[in-house]
This record gives C-alpha cells, structure tokens and sequence, in this order.
DNA sequence: ATGATTAACTATACGCGTAAACAATAATAC
DNA sequence: GTATTATTGTTTACGCGTATAGTTAATCAT
C-alpha cells in the first residue's frame, strides 16, 4: 500500500503532496495576468513575481508558458460550458439554437478570453495540438453533437449526419465569433442580430437540401 | 531674416527612388522565409541576413516586423481576390455560392497563409488594427455584398440587408477556415463537403426568415 | 565518515524584436 | 577653411522564453 519500491540510490523524489496545489496557484495567478495585460505581455518573470518564486521554478510545474496558458484555456472552457448546461428550452430544436447562441454570447462578452483561447500564433508543438488531444475538449463538444440529434429525432431538423452538422455549427459561431472580436474595427453590423440571423438561417437551411 | 525656409541646414534626405524597390525586396524576401519557417520562427536577424543588409536597416522601410507582415498578406490577398474576381457562374446565385467556396478553397489550398494572416497573437498597435483601416480590405470584402445584392435582386436569394448577409457570409467561410485548418487534429468531416453543406445550408435558409 | 548517485534548485546564456545610444556623413553658415 | 545641424547607418542594451551549465541537498553503498 505504502510505496514499497525499489530503492532508488540518489536524493529521493519530492512527495506530490502540494504539487497540485503549486499548480492551482500559478494557474490562478496566469489567469489574472493573462486577463488584465495579455497573454503576450506577461513574462514568466511577471509571473514567477507574482506568485513569488523564482522564473525557473515555474518550470518545475508546466514545461513551459504554452503548458500554463493551456491550463487557463480549461478555466475558461470549464466555465463555458458549465453556462452551456444550464441552458433549457421548450424544443430540442429551440436548445440547440440557443447552444449556439450561448456559446457566441460567452465569447463575446469576454473577448478577452477568446483571444487568450483562439489567438494562438504557430501551432507550437505543445501548444493546440496537444491541448486537442489531451483536454478532452472534443468530448465537451459533442454535446453540440447530442443536440443536433435530438433535434432531429423530434423532425424539427432536417438533415442527414448530425456530426456534419453539429461541425457546421461550431465553424459558424466560431467564425462569428472570430471576426466580431478580432476585427472590432470592421464596420459589422449589430454582433446579436447577425449572430441570430446566420445560425437561424443555417440550421433552417439545412432542410432544404442535404 | 526671411529665407531660412528654403534652404534646410543639415545632410539632405535621401532621394526616395529606390526606396519603393527595397520595400518589395524586403517584402518578398520575408513572404518566402514566412512561408518556409513560419512567422514566429523568422526573425529580423535572419531577414535582414537574406536580404543582405543589417538588421536595424530594415527599420528604415518598414516600423516593424509587423509592419512587413501586413505587406505580405497584401500579397496573398491580391491573389485570392484576383482568383475570385476570375469567377464566372451561369446564375448570381450560383457566383455567389462559388465565391464563398473559393474563398475557403483558397485558404484550404494554403494553409499556412491562412495561418501567417488570421492567426495574429495579441491585437498589438499598428497590427490587424491599422491594416483593416489603411489596407482597403473593406473594399475588396464589398465585392461579396455586391455578389449578394445581384443574387436578390434576380429573387434567387431572399433576405433583407444584403450588408448583414453578406457580413454574415464572410464569417461563415472564415470560421469553417479558421477551424479545419487550425484545428487539424479535431476528427473533422470531410473539409470539401462539410463547408458546401454549411455554405449552402446558410443561403437556403435566408428565405426562411429575415 | 566517505564517496557515489540522483534530484532539486539557481544562474547564466542564447537568440528574439526593437529602443536608444552612438558614429558617420553631407549639407549650410560663418 | 571651421562650426553647426540634420540625416544616415551601426552598435549596444533591454526584457523576453527557456536550454543548459552549475550548485546544493538528500539518500544509498561502502
């Protein structure tokens, strides 16, 4: 039960006791420097300040900025998605228009976290990859999935593969999202009608051909 | 006392000849390195050494390194337009379909433009900002409004503000761009198919509501 | 004890974008 | 000529992320 190992010869591994807590700590302390001056603006002297340990330390916890930054994107991920749950509507067809909805809404009332999420520059290996692989984001989006099934299965949509669709969705309000938040300069249109306008149209349009 | 205006004192500015010649050296010289190692990987060192000049040189043409990289999505987008612009349909609703799909097979195709445009870190000054405002962007997006106007105005597009349709449109291909390309290892459906049905699905469903 | 071995932690170093200090140059003013 | 002054071009310096060299500490075998 207790660790019966082999001994090993050299200074024996710290005990992961307050590891997580360590962790926990330069999550929350990231999040609030991301927020406040931008993912590109906090160094990891900033933040080794902020937390109160050395630069290098942080090391010891995340292999490197990328690894933190990703811990926050959870934060925000968990966060949206907990919003997202909560959500209930008369028709299955009336909760997936406003799945889509609420998932725009939140990104546009906190652009900042969408930029800290979406606006990764290379995909570094560590970066997007593997947050992808590793997250479980993909299974968080299959409730999208889930959705568009149920919608189908009461006919109030049309349509053949639901995971076709539900894709379709998320590039739509991904995209809408995108550009309303990453191009505040671009004369758009009032963001909440063209969001509606696009989602409603696409998910009715979806009858109309395969 | 009067004529210190017409003559200045110290050394002369330099003629501006060939000033307009070593911007599109530079330019091209850092679409090619772009291209090959990524953005985040070229560095001003590495450009200037390929150029053939000191590093600070650079500095006399261009503010910045983003400077030059907003010159050399110039580049990609007067491909992309002149590739649309070349577009011929038998209907301005077929034309309008097509110019939504080669906008997206055009960022599909090349990937790493995609990725070298739209996938801008922070929002720093004199980056996206300054290029939607001086760089005649908006214009060119115009010609999607246009093709949108012509659809209506043959009635085989239903819908009122052609502009809100339009915007809607771009944000529809940006975001099924945005998403298959930076997302590569999400189990995406196939690309071809996935943004025929979403563009498609978008335009039938105009008529369904305003 | 005394090494040997290994982990924990720190300090230094590299290339990055680029501001600022600096040096060189070419014109006018005397 | 020399002094003054604006422009040109280079070098140095800063903080960045982080690899790595270097230092200290903890455990074992002897």
């Amino acid at each position: 039960m207790t660790r019966s190992e082999a001994k090993s010869r050299g200074r024996p591994r710290q005990a992961a006791v307050d590891e997580s807590d360590m962790r926990q700590r330069i999550v929350a302390a990231a999040r609030k420097l991301f927020l406040r001056d931008g993912v590109e603006a906090v160094s990891m002297r900033n933040l080794a300040a902020e937390v109160g340990c050395s630069p290098m330390w942080l090391y010891r916890y995340f292999g490197s900025k990328q690894e933190i930054l990703t811990q926050v994107w959870d934060v925000f991920f968990d966060e949206l998605f907990a919003r997202l749950k909560k959500i209930k509507a008369k028709s299955p067809r009336a909760r997936l228009e406003q799945l889509a909805c609420g998932y725009f809404d939140y990104w546009m009332e906190y652009p900042e976290r969408f930029m800290i999420v979406f606006l990764q520059k290379d995909l570094t290996p560590g970066g997007t990859r593997a947050y992808v692989e590793t997250s479980g984001i993909v299974q968080r989006f299959d409730m999208l999935r889930r959705a568009v099934e149920e919608a189908q299965s009461t006919g109030e949509l049309a349509g053949e593969d639901a995971t076709n669709i539900a894709q379709g969705l998320m590039c739509v309000v991904q995209g809408l999202a995108l550009n309303l938040i990453t191009i505040p300069e671009y004369p758009w249109n009032d963001g909440a009608k063209l969001s509606r306008l696009v989602i409603r149209s696409y998910l009715s349009g979806l009858s109309a051909r395969g």
